[in-house]
DNA sequence: GCAATACCTATAGTTACTAGAGGCTCAAGT
DNA sequence: ACTTGAGCCTCTAGTAACTATAGGTATTGC
């Protein structure tokens, strides 16, 4: 069946899911995902079900996806576009959020880089014997052989 | 009741779950987690069924969470472990663990970095005035506005 | 003897998706 | 008109690496 539900009067042009998720880099599954925790509006249906999206949803899903590849979480996100969606209020929140998650980011970077410099003396120091000397899993196996002042405190951190 | 059933002939020591807990820097929880998945072998018992562990056991531990503070996966601290429980293999395998890692890592600040610039460049520019105004919400909006090159994709606009 | 603490198992929740089963719908070709 | 294949639908489960909770038992200290 053809589209008959949907733009009755504007000449609103209309995308399925898989064109939309082309469009912002994503997957179909993501999208109805967004949909189902309420990042996207419920959207309108054709006839057969399925889903017809506008613009509208191309520059909200892009938003989304950017602020995503910022780093932000789906919380954050959804607060983003609470803020975005209404224009006149003050942008003070909006500062404080990236501030922090930029101070996140930052915290993340100095533990990432302290990782890579131990994992780079780790791997020179190994002189390629046998795993009894091996270097590598010396350090391992005593945090005290470690060139780090701190402990480096945390798989999630570095993600 | 007292210990009994273990250390009969060795004056061997043997603690709990939380003291093993607190001498490597983890949780109960997660120690319990780690023999289910086999990382660490299921411990002993005493009279009543708790688990009683030897320096071994915080040793092994020790080396667990020391790799995961390298940002290992749990897959590779696995290998890590069969390896260091054949000291007179080559270490070769170890090194190409321990340099694909590297190269992960290394990876991940390239990212990280290229997005801390952003944020702090989406910062620095909003100059405090209202939502609508604001430039953290309108380089969200459009990926044109960042000044990468690189990694945050999908912003490509059909019509 | 009793209370506080530690421990036990089993199950579910976390984050942000991704994958699969089983079944409709749509567009194109014959 | 019929068929084929791609696309879409819902629902459920799976991923990583834990963490938390419920409901019960053990140990320890006074």
């Amino acid at each position: 069946m053809k589209e008959q539900k949907l733009a009755p009067s504007t000449a609103q042009r209309y995308i399925g899911i898989g064109e939309l998720a082309r469009a912002t880099g994503c997957k179909p599954e993501t999208v109805r995902y967004y949909e189902q925790i309420g990042l996207l509006p419920s959207a309108p249906r054709n006839e057969g079900n399925q889903r017809r999206y506008t613009e509208a949803a191309i520059r909200r899903l892009t938003f989304i996806r950017h602020s995503r590849d910022f780093g932000f979480s789906v919380e954050a996100v959804r607060e983003l576009l609470e803020m975005a969606d209404h224009p006149a209020m003050p942008c003070q929140e909006v500062d404080t959020l990236a501030k922090r998650h930029l101070a996140e980011v930052e915290a993340r970077l100095a533990r990432l880089t302290s990782v890579r410099d131990e994992l780079q003396r780790m791997i020179d120091q190994c002189a390629g014997g046998s795993v009894g000397q091996c270097q590598i899993i010396d350090v391992l196996s005593d945090h005290r052989l470690c060139h780090q002042t701190e402990p480096h405190g945390g798989a999630a951190v570095i993600g």
